[in-house]
DNA sequence: CTGAAAGCGCTAACAG
DNA sequence: CTGTTAGCGCTTTCAG
């Protein structure tokens, strides 16, 4: 508390000029003689000055700032996009800030957070598909803070979204297995997820649609943990009665469990049992037999939401507010 | 656009009370009549009144956010913590800002990315120990900014650190593996870690010297990368010709490629050679055998930095700037 | 090209 | 217990 901050008062005396003047130039104002310039910045060097992001935010209404929300929950699914989402904010000049839901059970949590959110005045939010994501979708809305959301699909004037093709991932694998006549498949998801399983389960029915067979949600939709120690138990269980086609799971974590699992009750894989994860982790590198797993570029899928929602803050012109990004399957061991 | 903010002004007309008094009641001030207090928080309500922080930011010179700043490559222990973190900032009504740095490569990361911090005027920081982290102590030293350090010990006026006692941790495990007549031992450590490996190797030298045997740092030990891609190749390579009495990483993932390595080598874990692993991550679950681990509490590093930093902002009395936590060893297959 | 002056929305003495 | 009045540090017309 002894040297007072310094501020853009301060350079303007100890450069010799007003204080407008020192804010065009550290706005990059094009309008200033290049002399005084030069006084400007040389003062503002020497006396080591940092313009203070909250009047500034407070005289413009604008933060630079994001605010990215989600349930603890989903935190193996956000972590592997925050790198993305962080270096194209760094390179954009956007800080980001981090709302997590859930967890604590402190009366609403959701609308308590987000009015966090709303007092902070974040220029805009990344929201993450997951089980109350329609209520998180409401607030923002109704606050009218512009917003992008990952794996789940809105798009009006403030809103956009970023998405892989699940139906189509879903669909393509199982139709895949449907036409070597392997029918016995069953989908395992945690309640959890990044992409919608309510879309992962529709791709599935339409492919046992075009080969005029029924998909039975109650059995062959198995939901589980995504602790390890929850999910492999359960499987180490359920194997003892149960044997697959393939078995296809939302999350590679849980793929690992369904395969340790089922070796350890004698089932061959792939053999006579075949697993595909989703995501493509370290988790499938490391199962063994490597997990064959379903690529999502979750790095570009962090740093297009950025992107996409500095669009929409800047009016700038957009061709879609829906990008949808390619999948890829990393075919390993656990399939034939 | 249509409808502009509402402010606290706002709220004083609609209650007919001075805007000084809604300021009073929204930050709980006693000393408001509970009449006028009921008024305005009517008003408060009818107008859905959510007060500017920004504003209030600039008016008290507090933003009330913490800001927490790691380089990229630290992130798989960083989102271990981030869940202690985020609950107890929510608990005590901090926002929290990440900035991430290197994996760019503009300039000069860190001081560009500070300067970021200052310029957000953020009330504290969090910092994790990293290869960098002494330019970065010295760059929030310079701008007085209060800070906690994980996994790193600094204390003065406005810094304090988490820990946990690595030198303890290594020559607790070593200590007793020499008393076996085990002295066979290496150690494994990716350059990036929150554990000062200093710290563990000082530690793995003591218990050397403790039994008049010399720890030949050169030969003993082994860096690796964190990508599994790496790290299992290159041990595979080194057990064609190698073996141990014991193998310690610092970190689950890499012991993971170890223990696959080895065993894709003939030899035999743990009879031939036992491998020890740390942070207790679901990598030490999954791995098979599954691996022996050192539970490091990083729900409670991240919970009680931003307790100390929280007590460091409000000048609370602290018992001490410098808090170690306790760690566990986790027996597992990879033992005997 | 530069300066003066009016805010941005809230807090915090200081009176009353 | 409540209202008045200065700011907090910066941006942004509007003149000149």
């Amino acid at each position: 508390m002894s040297k007072k901050n310094i501020t853009i008062y301060d350079v303007a005396t100890e450069a010799g000029v007003s204080l407008a003047t020192v804010s065009r130039v550290i706005n990059g104002s094009s309008v200033v003689k290049q002399e005084t310039r030069d006084k400007v910045m040389d003062a503002i060097q020497r006396l080591d000055f940092k313009p203070n992001q909250v009047a500034r935010g407070l005289a413009t209404s604008k933060t630079t700032t994001i605010a990215i929300v989600f349930p603890q929950s989903l935190f193996a699914h956000v972590k592997d996009m925050i790198s993305g989402i962080g270096d194209t904010s760094r390179r954009l000049d956007y800080n980001v800030s981090i709302y997590t839901t859930d967890e604590i059970g402190d009366g609403n949590p959701i609308e308590t957070v987000m009015e966090k959110v709303i007092k902070s005045r974040a220029d805009g939010v990344i929201l993450f598909n997951n089980e109350q994501i329609d209520e998180e979708i409401a607030l923002v809305k109704k606050y009218k803070i512009p917003t992008v959301v990952i794996g789940y699909c809105v798009s009006n004037e403030t809103m956009g979204s970023i998405l892989v093709d699940a139906k189509k991932i879903a669909f393509d694998v199982i139709d895949k297995y449907i036409k070597l006549g392997k029918t016995d498949i069953v989908f395992v998801s945690p309640r959890q997820n990044l992409i919608r399983t309510e879309d992962i389960v529709e791709g599935i029915e339409r492919a046992y649609q075009k080969h005029n067979l029924t998909f039975d949600k109650q059995k062959q939709v198995i939901s589980t943990s995504t602790h390890y120690e929850k999910s492999y138990p359960q499987f180490l269980d359920y194997f003892k009665n149960h044997k697959h086609d393939l078995v296809f799971t939302s999350y590679d974590k849980e793929a690992v469990a369904v395969v340790h699992a089922a070796i350890d009750n004698q089932i061959d894989v792939p053999d006579e049992m075949e697993v595909i994860g989703m995501m493509n982790t370290s988790y499938a590198l490391i199962c063994r037999p490597s997990l064959t797993s379903i690529h999502v570029p979750v790095y570009d899928m962090g740093a297009l939401a950025v992107r996409l929602l500095t669009k929409i803050l800047n009016e700038e012109d957009i061709e879609t507010k829906e990008v949808v990004l390619q999948h890829v399957l990393m075919p390993r061991k656990t399939t034939k």
